[in-house]
DNA sequence: TAAAATTAAATTGCATACAATCTAACTATA
DNA sequence: TATAGTTAGATTGTATGCAATTTAATTTTA
């Protein structure tokens, strides 16, 4: 029955589950995304910044395991639009710090109702979606 | 304590965390894999070959859950490696077959160790990877 | 304090991902 | 059976994602 490539399996994985979930849900995001100009990077993006409000390119990196080659356009992106601001610090000019705009702000607004309706789309019981969370941000923990 | 823009916090997504550790599990990959001279990506695709040794474009996309816009370049690139060969179906001229070649099989080999090397990595009580295991499964069916 | 080491972003190069479009081949139907 | 519709891959364009390198600024150390 068992033999010795089984763990190279496809349905043996453990990641592989992980890669595709993941891919599948952000592309769930997209069309709710779509109605606020934005893709999903720019919205964890933005998150960070509706919480913070003003915070460096390090930071926001470490926030959401994104190098400044990832965020860099990212960033620029979202300054074009209009949503933040981009400056050197005064206290150290190695540092970029990321402000929020007004606008940027205003957006927080028109996603409001992106969280419902991607819960929609997951269909979890909530025991299930409480276990995969602790599991995930274990996991998160450790790297 | 709980304000109305909660649900847009960081910390409160599911999706996030199941981004994050994906592409950070897949980075845990890519020295494992290096060695091999493969990318994630191009280990699931031999993965599916070498279970199935030969697969259409279409049939191996739905075992991945992914297009051929991502597929064809993979499958261009293995097959310069000399894991695969690219042919068209004599029944059908549209259907690509991919099938594995003896290279492509020797490489199995090769990637024996990878899962357990990436077990190591991941360090989850056997009940946590279970749960995880079965909770993504189930996402999965419903795409 | 001058040189070496470190640090934060930006840049470069490569490999995905995916939507949208295109092309060729096959199928259904009027 | 001619045509419309469908299907499978390939292509194009845009947006990541990351390793490696570069640049400028700051910190450490000899």
């Amino acid at each position: 029955m068992a033999d010795k490539y089984d763990s190279l399996k496809l349905d043996n994985q453990i990641c592989f589950p992980l890669y595709a979930v993941s891919k599948e849900i952000i592309r769930k995001y997209k069309p709710f995304l779509e109605e606020i100009d934005l893709t999903y990077t720019q919205y964890i993006a933005m998150m960070v910044l509706w919480e913070d409000r003003c915070i460096c390119v390090k930071d926001m990196g470490a926030k959401l395991f994104l190098d400044s080659g990832t965020l860099t356009p990212v960033l620029k992106t979202l300054e074009k639009k209009g949503y933040l601001t981009r400056r050197r610090s005064d206290e150290d000019e190695r540092v970029l710090n990321v402000e929020v705009t007004e606008e940027g702000m205003k957006l927080r607004d028109r996603a409001l109702d992106v969280p419902g309706k991607i819960g929609q789309c997951i269909a979890l019981e909530s025991d299930e979606a409480v276990s995969l969370y602790k599991i995930l941000r274990k996991m998160l923990g450790q790297f």
